[in-house]
DNA sequence: TGTGTGACTTAGGACAGAAGGT
DNA sequence: ACCTTCTGTCCTAAGTCACACA
């Protein structure tokens, strides 16, 4: 067996652990809240008179529950769902329950509605907004953060904090992602009678608004959260709660580093584990080992079963299935080899190839699209196997755990000290692209991408000859300098030297920005910085290397990674 | 031994304002 | 001064995982 590290973790004190993060016993999160609940987004406002809906071509005054909705589909008709089938038919029969008997009634046809005065008031509205003079954007400005110095910020034991999401999602249309069954469906807008608060029991309780009550106050000090409703599409719960940079959540974010940073002294003794229960004999044990293998090599998610036509069909490790993978077995001059080919976590495609086991063939036998690749297996009980083997170990931990030491190693193989700090950071940033390509954050190619990378393209090209040009110019000067001992023509060819040598750097520059620039083209470096890299490594980083840490984070992760740059020395090691 | 759900983390896109190049 | 590109912030959806309950 591999059990290691038992109940050690919490009881090492951290680094002046006791001044950053006092604990409470029995998931007590706090002692004191006090808030002043969520901030409601403004009410509807009417059409204007001349601003006309049609049904069939005539106009129709729509009741104002009906005309808030419509609204909220004549926003968005340049966009592309609402073309889609899904949309649509989700969108008329949840705008259908707002109308009256009447506009029931006449109102049986989507395709006979035009939004367009709708539609062309509001992109009036937006242009309007843009167009705001200075003074009026700061008057705004000075309005929001009225907003935010009243509502977003709460006192939790004696500390003065700031809210995360203070702000009630106001109603509109849900956008699922990807393939979403309910898209199209109406967000309804959130009563202060659908929302609970949270709070200590001898704290100003926060008022609802005038002629409103909330659904309950309750004062719970085992969760976090400062207020919680429910959503109607999904019929999830949604909650208010503290800022990244709050003590709360950067104790939990510390306490997830340090449960990675175990995983890697017993690594090993998993690792070996796992590969030893590849050949056992128990057909569960099997499918666990490989589903680790998945888990813990290529940074799978965990994969909890979904509810069919609840959501879009998405999948993680265990829920794979048989149409996900493909064996072959010889591709690419390799033996052996599956393909991996599904939608993962935001329908974010999840595409490689790689060298693998006999196994996965016996899983797949006698199975046909739609069957379950690991039918013995789910994420609870490979939980509870991972946690016996260390205490806090899930599936998740492997992703930090394998992003922050890849981080570590990428940085010790890149870095460079004689480097400058813009070579530097050029290799933060590489190894920062390694850990978003192992985690598959990807993004959606920049919209004016091809444009811009032509641009760029065409400066390196016009750069190129501006070079060339340089070069002769060069070679004429220095034939004129032959021979002769004359001073003015001798400048002339430093010059002309000099030149040359601005040019080349100017165009290797750009040359690095465009390969830069095209590697990154689908990747997304944010979110591995935000939740999975140890923030300590790149603390330390900084320091060894004399880079400053503004540089690669700006004031919201140094904000949120305090704690890291209080405590950690430039000899630290994940 | 499975199932639902509550609480929390992780995720990419939209958009506005800042920064940078010409 | 203008235009483009980059960056930060907000937004909220979509995961993970533990626990209660049958």
């Amino acid at each position: 067996g591999v059990h290691c590290c038992a109940n050690s973790l919490f009881k090492v004190t951290p680094f002046r652990s006791e001044v950053l993060f006092e604990k409470y016993e029995d998931g007590v999160k706090w002692k004191f809240l006090e808030h002043k609940g969520p901030y409601f987004p403004p009410g509807y406002q009417p059409l204007p008179d001349d601003v006309k809906f049609y049904y069939n071509g005539k106009p129709v005054k729509l009741s104002l529950p009906a005309e808030e909705v419509a609204l909220f589909f004549a926003q968005m008709v340049d966009h592309e769902y609402t073309t889609k089938e899904v949309f649509r038919n989700n969108f008329f029969k949840d705008w259908r329950k707002e109308m009256t008997l009447e506009e029931r009634q006449l109102i049986m046809d989507l395709n006979k509605c035009d939004f367009g005065e709708l539609h062309a008031m509001h992109i009036k509205k937006v242009e309007a907004r843009k167009n705001l003079s200075k003074e009026e954007k700061l008057v705004n400005k000075e309005a929001n953060q009225k907003i935010v110095d009243e509502y977003g910020y709460c006192v939790l034991d004696h500390h003065r904090e700031r809210i995360g999401n203070f702000k009630i999602e106001p109603p509109g249309l849900f956008r699922g992602r990807g393939d979403h069954p309910k898209q199209g469906m109406l967000k309804k807008r959130i009563q202060p009678e659908d929302v609970i608060i949270n709070c200590s029991k001898g704290s100003r309780i926060p008022e609802p608004p005038a002629g409103h009550r909330w659904k309950e106050v309750r004062h719970d000090s085992t969760v976090t959260w400062l207020a919680s409703w429910t959503e109607n599409v999904q019929g999830s719960c949604k909650y208010v709660m503290l800022n990244a940079n709050s003590k709360l959540k950067g104790e939990k974010d510390w306490e997830k580093y340090e449960v990675a940073r175990k995983l890697k002294t017993c690594v090993d003794a998993i690792r070996a584990q796992y590969q030893e229960d590849l050949k056992s004999k128990q057909m569960g044990t099997r499918q666990r080992a490989v589903a680790l293998y998945f888990i813990d090599k290529l940074a799978l998610r965990a994969g909890n079963e979904k509810e069919e036509g609840e959501t879009a069909d998405t999948v993680g490790c265990c829920s794979l299935r048989v149409e996900h993978i493909t064996l072959h077995d010889t591709l690419d001059g390799q033996k052996c080899v599956v393909e991996f080919d599904f939608l993962g976590k935001d329908c974010i495609r999840y595409y490689n190839k790689v060298p693998v086991f006999k196994n996965l063939k016996l899983f797949m036998e006698n199975k046909q699209e739609g069957d379950d690749l690991f039918d013995r297996l789910n994420t609870q009980t490979l939980n509870k196997h991972l946690s016996s083997l260390m205490p806090g170990l899930t599936a998740k931990v492997f992703r930090t755990y394998n992003a922050s030491i890849t981080l570590q190693q990428q940085l010790k193989e890149l870095g460079n000290m004689k480097e400058n700090v813009a070579e530097k950071l050029l290799s933060y940033n590489r190894a920062n692209r390694a850990v978003a390509i192992l985690c598959n954050h990807q993004r959606a190619p920049p919209k004016t991408f091809e444009q811009s990378m032509a641009n760029l393209q065409a400066k390196i090209d016009s750069r190129k000859e501006q070079l060339d040009l340089a070069k002769k110019e060069l070679k004429q000067a220095k034939k004129e300098a032959k021979g002769s001992s004359d001073n003015k023509l001798l400048i002339v060819v430093e010059k002309k030297k000099k030149a040359v040598q601005r040019c080349e750097e100017q165009l290797l520059k750009m040359e690095v920005q465009a390969t830069d620039r095209e590697e990154n083209k689908q990747i997304a470096l944010s979110t591995s910085k935000l939740n999975y890299l140890d923030p300590r490594i790149s603390v330390a980083w900084c320091k060894n290397m004399e880079v400053p840490l503004d540089k690669i984070y700006n004031k919201t992760l140094r904000d949120k990674f305090a704690w890291a740059i209080d405590m950690t020395e430039h000899d630290f090691v994940f």
